[in-house]
DNA sequence: ATAACACAGATTGTTAACAATCAGATAATA
DNA sequence: TATTATCTGATTGTTAACAATCTGTGTTAT
């Protein structure tokens, strides 16, 4: 029992992960960076090979993919990267708007100096990935500043779902984005950070708000039909 | 093509559902049930002979189960009925007020004439099992009216978060609830159905959000030791 | 020439056997 | 008697072989 402990211990030490978790994150890794792009295709054999392990693993990780709406998968036909039409868009954002504002609300109440800190040190990373110009990074670090609110909100429940949802965003901002729009978001940060500092809870909430309306008017979905998403299919057809 | 389309419709006329959405399905309804009770295992041999098929497919029900946080899973040690803590119940009401307000909102804005009919319906089932002292029925009828309200919010994310809350909320009411408190919600949920039919959405806001703040207060967590769940542990393995 | 058909390669889904781990019982020792 | 060590049965985790399905290509008939 207590040697049992201590290889537990051991293990966090060393961070050994499990196997289907760094496959998990990898891809997610790759979709946030916007390397691994809608509608491509995840066959279990490549990522078997490219992970050098076996085929249910990269399974069991497809699945969990797939609860997460990140890949969609088709019977007998393998794991495609989702293609988020413009209604998933519209209801993903508003179930952020919905899980955010009391994220942010919990925040305001529950940040430590410590947390104030760190959302400052977070800032500091994003106006530097800005200012270089990198849009990938500017994308993770965007991520990263609401996952940063999620965790300082102290729901685990919420920042669950908040991980869903900025890894969908993530996905539909790569489909969508007009380009400007969606980096200039920098401020808006500093203001939501600064709201909390001064603990003023219903400005916080509001520009937060404000905050993802601005994201969400940054992407261009006219109408209801999901032909970004076909057409896509069909690149992905022609390039082979 | 047509061939394949063909035999899509026929499957789903005659309502083929995969075995592993059967499993979980089972298992869930078990749990709203309170049938099954939070600590108890779910072996997978046992499983496998329940419903006569293989352990691998028993083994992917309960991935999505312990996705769903409505399952704890232990490696190497089996998969066992979550057992909630406080704050887990604390955490999960939270997110559902903050979902379910929004859902009310939608369902103020787009509920047409046959929804509220399919409400009132809801409501006359709800009475009846009230007056009959079902008590697993009313539990599972009041999961079923905010359900129902999701689904007419139509927005697939918040709906699709709101079952796994609901359901998580059926377990935490399974191990805490006082015995009433839960059961005297059947006229909130005529007066919420009232105000969505006036199409007063602040109103049917507020209902809902006191209605969830009523059934949270229904339940006994006084600290935030897990007392109970460890309890429950020790029971089952002393009734072996 | 076009459309339906059939075949081949590749990919996914399923199954059962094997390996590793854990809980409980028994035995040994202080 | 209480504690520790070991062993056994049972349960979970892993692997590879087998079966079913799909995509793309080539053929044939109209």
């Amino acid at each position: 029992m207590f040697l049992a402990r201590d290889r537990w211990l051991c293990n966090l030490s060393t961070m050994e992960k499990p196997l289907e978790t760094i496959i998990v994150d990898s891809i997610l890794d790759a979709i946030a960076d916007q390397r691994l792009h809608a509608g491509t295709k995840l066959g279990e054999q490549a990522l078997s090979d490219l992970f050098g392990c076996n085929r249910a693993h990269v399974r069991r990780a497809l699945g969990t993919l797939t609860a997460y709406h990140v890949v969609d998968h088709l019977p007998n036909r393998g794991a495609y990267v989702a293609t988020p039409t413009p209604q998933d868009a519209r209801d993903v954002f508003q179930a952020r708007r919905a899980i955010e504002t009391v994220i942010c609300r919990n925040a305001v109440r529950q940040a430590t100096s410590e947390d104030i800190a760190a959302l400052r040190v977070h800032l500091a990373q994003e106006a530097l990935a800005r200012g270089s110009g990198d849009r990938s990074a500017a994308v993770r670090l965007s991520r990263g500043f609401h996952l940063l609110l999620g965790r300082i909100g102290r729901n685990p429940v919420l920042l669950r779902y908040l991980e869903e949802l900025t890894m969908r965003s993530s996905l539909i901002i790569g489909l969508y984005a007009t380009g400007h729009g969606t980096l200039c978001a920098d401020d808006e940060h500093t203001r939501i950070t600064d709201a909390i500092e001064a603990r003023d809870m219903d400005a916080a909430q509001d520009l937060l708000d404000r905050h993802l309306r601005h994201i969400e008017a940054g992407i261009r979905f006219g109408d209801d039909a999901p032909v970004t998403g076909a057409l896509s299919m069909a690149l992905r057809r022609d390039a082979r």
